[in-house]
DNA sequence: ATGGTCGGTCCCCGA
């Protein structure tokens, strides 16, 4: 059996029910990590996803952020609903499970990495630290030797030719060379980027801006990843991108980025 | 070269 692991910011689920269900019937995703609900967990439509066969965890909060895990399969537990290392931080970024799979338990983690701009200042400041954090988190978690996707808008463009024009984003947060290199301590850890592994394509996009005609001048970018450990790793099948969704009526900015597995 | 769009909340902020 396959299970497949999708994630998307869906930039806020009310505006966004619609395109929720129309996709969930559609594509099926075993597993769904959410970004940007932009609600309390009491506004969530939950009774509308549970009805599509999903167990629906989420960890909200007022107008920003805000992340959601849906998961057909049993959720176990739910081992984070904040990422560790600030007990200060009040921002909804970070909700972790443990689904059963059929070969036993897989971790999923669903992520929304601040943006970080205007860099510099405080928020690029608060980029860098979460990243440190989630390092850290990411660490420990290799050590349980467990199949690991870490899926997420992660705000950050891994190479130049994951974007459109890397010159016309120099100095941006989601591109600055220390950005880029908080991301990839972590995959020197030993975490694999799933889209480089089973694809690796250039110019492949996950994101296009509202402004500009960014859509359909293809004027995008790569941020939303799946990142994975060893044992997850060596399980991938295949990726996708569902591109067709940005051009649906009422369309989030990001579409959904999916990882199928052998486990 | 510039201006352009969403969503949530409330007269502007974040992306």
């Amino acid at each position: 059996m396959t299970l497949s692991v999708a994630t998307w910011n869906v930039n806020s689920i009310k505006a966004r029910l619609p395109n929720v269900l129309d996709w969930l019937k559609e594509a099926q995703p075993d597993v769904a990590c959410l970004q940007e609900i932009k609600t309390v967990d009491e506004g969530f439509p939950r009774l509308e996803i549970e009805d599509l066969g999903y167990n629906v965890e989420t960890v909200g909060q007022k107008t920003y952020n805000g992340v959601a895990l849906l998961s057909k399969r049993p959720i176990e537990e739910i081992s984070q609903r904040a990422l560790p290392g600030d007990e200060d931080d009040e921002q909804a970024r970070y909700i972790e499970a443990v689904i059963s799979a059929d070969q036993g338990p897989v971790r999923v983690a669903s992520i929304y990495l601040p943006n970080g701009n205007p860099a510099p200042g405080p928020k690029y400041d608060y980029k860098l630290n979460w990243m440190k954090r989630l390092k850290a988190h990411a660490k420990a978690l290799l050590a349980l030797e467990e199949p690991v996707i870490l899926a997420g808008d992660y705000n950050l463009i891994p190479r130049d030719s994951d974007v459109h024009d890397a010159a016309a984003w120099e100095g941006d947060a989601l591109i600055r060379p220390d950005s880029r290199d908080a991301f990839a301590e972590i995959l020197w850890l030993g975490y694999s980027e799933a889209f480089l592994q089973a694809d690796g394509r250039a110019h492949q996009y996950t994101f296009w801006d509202y402004q500009a005609g960014a859509w359909q001048r293809n004027n995008g970018i790569r941020i939303d990843h799946l990142l994975l450990s060893p044992q997850a790793a060596d399980r991938l099948k295949s990726v996708e991108i569902a591109k067709a969704v940005r051009g649906k009526e009422k369309a989030s900015d990001h579409v959904p980025f999916i990882g199928v597995f052998e486990l």
